[in-house]
DNA sequence: CTCCTACATCGACCGACGTCAATCTATCCC
DNA sequence: GGGATAGATTGACGTCGGTCGATGTAGGAG
């Protein structure tokens, strides 16, 4: 991925980040996904999730929406709950264009 | 400054952070960004920067006040021109938090 | 099958955002 | 001063986004 200091500068390498940095330009999505990136290896529970950041259940879901579909995590279920867990691969992506 | 992954997580840090992530959640400011930070000594001419992005003046001089104050870039006027130049430093700062 | 729980989706409200035309401000040159 | 130019500001418009209550859906317990 081009970095930002990059003088070629593709429309849609810039759609793509922009839509990586707008998810991350929530401060509850950030703090979910602080939440959510504390356990790497196993993943967080949703019910663990909505207490912690005070919003409504729906509005939580919605943020973690943003969040899957700006690839920075991913979902699964596991019976009645379902648990979420960080991708670093597109944290050090966008991490990687801030140069 | 807390990095995502962090436990603790202030309100605080998660608002200033966003802010600084939000600035970046657009194409075009990104596009604009990506301008300037390909010059950080000498920096950019906004008259150079109206015709890359394919925007009016004022909606480009609107994006650079976004860029601003989200502390990502700094203007000078040099007589009739204003030159921006960028601020690693807070690049710096939202790389490092992406951890 | 029925009830309960966990999570997602829907609908609505409202404020924030991107955009441009028009205008204002400041600087330069004559 | 007067005119020209660069850039910021204002005002308006349409869209998007955050929020919640209500509802939908799917799995577990009995």
């Amino acid at each position: 991925m081009a970095p930002v200091g990059s003088v070629a500068f593709g429309a849609d390498d810039a759609t793509a980040l922009a839509r990586g940095f707008a998810a991350l330009g929530d401060p509850v999505r950030l703090h979910l996904l602080s939440l959510i990136a504390a356990h790497p290896d196993d993943g967080v529970c949703v019910c663990d999730l909505v207490e912690p950041v005070g919003r409504s259940q729906p509005t939580v879901s919605h943020h973690l929406k943003v969040l899957r579909e700006a690839g920075l995590v991913v979902s699964e279920r596991r019976g009645t709950w379902a648990w979420y867990r960080p991708v670093p691969e597109r944290l050090a992506e966008l991490r990687a264009a801030l140069r």
